[in-house]
DNA sequence: ACCGAAAACTGAGAATAGCTCGCAGTATTG
DNA sequence: CAATACTGCGAGCTATTCTCAGTTTTCGGT
């Protein structure tokens, strides 16, 4: 059981769940996970022990939440990239800067959250699918465009996966785990001309629906 | 502190230090890390909890110790690719074959510790640290080979480290984490091919030393 | 063979953190 | 204005990590 054993139904509750869940970012981000003590998050939050778990069974439902909510920020910063790519129908090489550009600015923006979610955190199998589930529906779309495009090589649904997968692990590896010898942009350029490079081989034009 | 806070010098010891480990190993992949009492590792080790604690100072460290292992196991296996390269210097897409499958071989063939230590195990720095290392010493074979081959792009150094990170975040997550529709062996391939395409622009003369 | 010091081992229990439960206020409904 | 549902409380129960004072084993030196 990781979802919220009940849901807040009053004004009330739903400011307590609120400081909840801030008290919880804040002193998991400070302390880290395993550092970070129910009792203390109650005391910050300014509820008792018991109104924790009224709505979060144990505590890593906390983590489950917050990283829901970021999942979700996250996910739709990406579809507005692929909202005005639908509309402006750019070539490949700017649909990849835009894309790129999106998910490395969703770990320099708040790169504490970020190391929370992805480091410090135990993934729990709930937390993994949620993740892949994500990462899932952002391939989806660039699959999309890469049919539009014609690029993606023979299978753009496999690729545009790779892809994701590859993008997200390269620049979290070179934004929050790698000493910061400064060139950070670049880094990120190199990441997006390397994929300019993979994904700009035609689809065949049979594999087009 | 999460290195052993003594050596063990006699051989009982050493027999001790290994039954410890080879217990936390079986307990964890068997009920996860979280779920695993230091107790339980004790008891099934044969040891008196005491003894566990004078040779790991916590329980982290029993992990840390077990990923020590898993890296230099999985980067002299790696290394052993390098050093068949170095030999017969083949062709660029030889070299990533024979890499990828020598990475997706350590993913299958120990899933179950392979999981611990990505996506159970609460990433202390200390491991983190260690697996950045392992990253940057494989990305710094290939790119001697990328050198050789005149391939890489322009900065042969660092599209090497893009290439590991990517890789192994691939391989992960299509040989772990995603439904075994069946098709390990495809997503492997399309792993291969999408390298080869990536990195197989000539590096610029001026950038070999 | 024997001794003594260092190394290794033991396990009760101290310290601590996650979580429960019964009760007491507070909003909502009819 | 009852009756009912919702919300909040916090002492304390339970389980787990880790300590420490005392015992046993090993081993080099005589």
């Amino acid at each position: 059981m990781l979802t919220p054993r009940k849901q807040p139904r009053q004004q009330r509750s739903r400011e307590t769940v609120a400081a909840i869940l801030e008290a919880a970012a804040q002193l998991f981000q400070r302390h880290g996970y395993a550092d970070t003590t129910t009792n203390k998050i109650a005391e910050r939050a300014g509820v008792s022990i018991g109104s924790l778990y009224q709505y979060f069974p144990n505590k890593d439902a906390l983590l489950v939440a917050l990283a829901e909510h970021y999942l979700i920020q996250s996910t739709e910063q990406i579809a507005q990239v692929f909202a005005r790519a639908a509309e402006d129908r750019p070539p490949l090489p700017d649909l990849l800067t835009d894309l790129v550009e999106c998910v490395a600015t969703l770990h320099t923006d708040r790169p504490g959250l970020h190391r929370l979610l992805f480091d410090q955190a135990p993934r729990t199998p709930d937390l993994v699918t949620r993740l892949r589930q994500a990462e899932r529906r952002i391939a989806h779309a660039l699959a999309g465009e890469l049919r539009r495009l014609r690029a993606g090589g023979p299978n753009p649904d496999l690729n545009a996966l790779l892809a994701v997968q590859g993008i997200e692990a390269q620049l979290h590896g070179v934004l929050l785990d790698l000493p910061p010898d400064g060139d950070a942009p670049g880094h990120v350029r190199a990441v997006i001309r390397l994929w300019q490079l993979a994904l700009s081989e035609p689809c065949r034009l049979q594999d087009v629906r």
